[in-house]
DNA sequence: CCAAATGTTTTCCC
DNA sequence: CGGGAAAACATTTG
């Protein structure tokens, strides 16, 4: 999916459509209630907003909470925000659209092949921790916050009721950055890997959001896979399952 | 045919 | 109740 980098670019395109009135919705019966969602029809968009990877339609007769699972791309009038999805399907059927917000003229639709996206009335994200693009001091209280725990680094850094906004790739993509083995226990980390790893959150989350998403990174979707080589070391990169995720990293430089 | 895929939730177990 | 690991979920693609 969809990490918090692509759900601000689905944000922002969504957020063309404030002032306009929903006139119809349509919602696929696994990824949401239409009944309740249809509620907001005749309501007016009065402001897009983000929390992690969920984009918030806020409308005058409610809230619209989307989520876009693995492969959910938000298109807006035809345009999709973005192009390609690297494990969602290249093309885009419209039999995968799982749920449709006509308004007016113009259309926001969510494209989803695998159909994990999901869409819920007036969403309650109180349980989401601070957003991927929040001040470094608030990134370094949130990691300090989990000091204590014995899962792999991964693992934390993908937990959403920590850092929300925060996936597979982009944590990858922290920890090559900050040098440290995504396998190592949380509670390992010294003082300075905190230092780092804050620092690293804050700048490879911007440089990312800045090229476009997260996988425009050192060690995106083009080097995942075996036999790829480490762009500082040259050695061939390590592929494993920590916390449930796939994750490459470097055997030399990431301890 | 098989494996793997930018994710969350549920279940089972300490 | 608080982790944590593993399975479940649904579908397409290489």
């Amino acid at each position: 999916m969809p990490e918090g980098l692509e759900a601000e670019i689905y944000r922002s395109a969504a957020a063309t459509l404030v002032g306009r009135k929903v006139t119809a919705i349509s919602v696929d019966s696994l990824c949401g209630d239409e009944h309740q969602l249809r509620s907001v029809i005749n309501g007016r968009i009065e402001d897009v907003a983000r929390h992690g990877k969920f984009v918030d339609i806020v409308t005058t007769r409610g809230v619209i909470g989307m989520h876009f699972g693995m492969t959910g791309r938000l298109i807006v009038d035809e345009l999709a925000a973005i192009d390609r999805l690297e494990y969602g399907s290249a093309r885009d059927d419209r039999r995968w659209d799982r749920i449709i917000l006509q308004c007016g003229n113009s259309v926001i639709r969510v494209n989803d092949p695998r159909r994990w996206s999901r869409y819920s009335l007036d969403p309650d994200h109180s349980s989401l921790g601070i957003d991927l693009l929040s001040s470094k001091r608030a990134l370094a209280t949130a990691l300090r916050s989990a000091s204590h725990r014995t899962s792999a680094v991964k693992g934390v850094l993908l937990d959403q009721h920590l850092i929300a906004g925060l996936g597979n790739l982009l944590a990858d993509e922290v920890l090559f950055d900050a040098a440290i083995d995504p396998a190592r226990s949380f509670d390992s980390l010294s003082e300075q890997n905190h230092l780092t790893l804050t620092e690293s959150i804050f700048r490879v989350v911007r440089t990312l959001g800045r090229r476009g998403g997260s996988h425009t990174g050192r060690v995106g979707p083009a080097i995942r896979r075996v036999g790829a080589l480490c762009p500082i070391d040259g050695v061939e990169l390590q592929r494993r399952t920590i916390a449930g995720r796939t994750t490459f990293s470097c055997p030399v430089h990431q301890s």
